[in-house]
DNA sequence: GATAGTTGTAATATATCATATTACAACTAA
DNA sequence: TTAGTTGTAATATGATATATTACAACTATC
């Protein structure tokens, strides 16, 4: 099982919209393109952010703007805007019918319950820990590498 | 989505086994009318008990036994035995295709990999820092309250 | 050793869920 | 007015979790 992927798109369109936003206002299939997923998937997710009060949309008009900046949108942001796990239900699916009849049966959900929602506020926490200012800030250096390399690579081959 | 049961069934079943000892071999039947799912699912799990060596059955002889002290087998153990979440895949699904004509497309796997191992690796410490030792240990408390609670009721009954 | 009970596992069914896709009304910008 | 966009419902499709049936291999016991 997997925590699906409309969490990492969340956080791929806050990182264009960022990225894009003094050249262009970025719409819906542009970010469709930049992900690989459907338009109305782009749509559907921009529609939880602006439920969380992530960002701003226009209905007719282009793009999304953000609401809060980068350095107050945690990664435990999107994951909950996005519902990544269902918070009554949580990240650990219990068995459902435990027998009442049997001792360890009508226990063992008492006994596990805490320690579950332990590990899952442990990963959430360290989801809290992470901004997108951390995010897009680590994305422009990856692109200042691209570019690095890229004016390495011309050097090594005018010496050639 | 959810971390299948699997999971809180594998613990179900150390810890009845782990009860119930000294006083039965439990089969996969007992177990699975204690759980409340199909034996052959109780089957399925015990095998990958047995494949990741914490139990150890015969085939045609009842019951399993551990083949680990209770101290030594964490819930962690028992999540990795029963492969709650795919060690190739991670517990966060990427969406697939981010375009590689994007400068975002192409860096927000990189980016954003090691934060999600670093939550996901959150909660899987949380899990091996509980072993069966306290599963087993509460479980032996609450079935105590349990009695009291009878006790204190019967005598409150008899003093009407 | 014959019988009844058990495990191990394959094969199949079913339900639920994630994602894709189509369609279209409401709206904006030009 | 026209072209482009968002918001959302409806539906399709595929993947996966769990249930179930079936049966061979094996054990324990009478």
């Amino acid at each position: 099982m997997q925590i699906g992927s409309k969490f990492t798109i969340g956080v791929h369109i806050i990182t264009a919209i960022a990225c894009f936003r003094d050249m262009d206002r970025v719409n819906s299939e542009f970010l469709a393109g930049s992900i690989g997923v459907n338009p109305v998937i782009v749509r559907t997710v921009i529609s939880q952010l602006r439920e969380a009060g992530i960002v701003q949309t226009q209905r007719g008009s282009s793009g999304a703007e953000l609401t809060k900046r980068l350095d107050e949108i945690t990664l435990y942001d999107i994951y909950k805007a996005v519902g990544s796990v269902d918070a009554e239900e949580g990240l650990f699916h219990f068995h459902e019918q435990p027998n009442p009849d049997c001792p360890v049966g009508r226990n063992i959900h008492k006994v596990l319950d805490q320690r579950l929602m332990d590990a899952q506020r442990a990963m959430e926490e360290k989801l809290r820990s992470t901004t997108l200012a951390d995010i897009v800030e680590d994305t422009r250096q990856a692109l200042d590498n691209e570019s690095n390399e890229e004016t390495a690579l011309l050097q090594a081959e005018s010496r050639m």
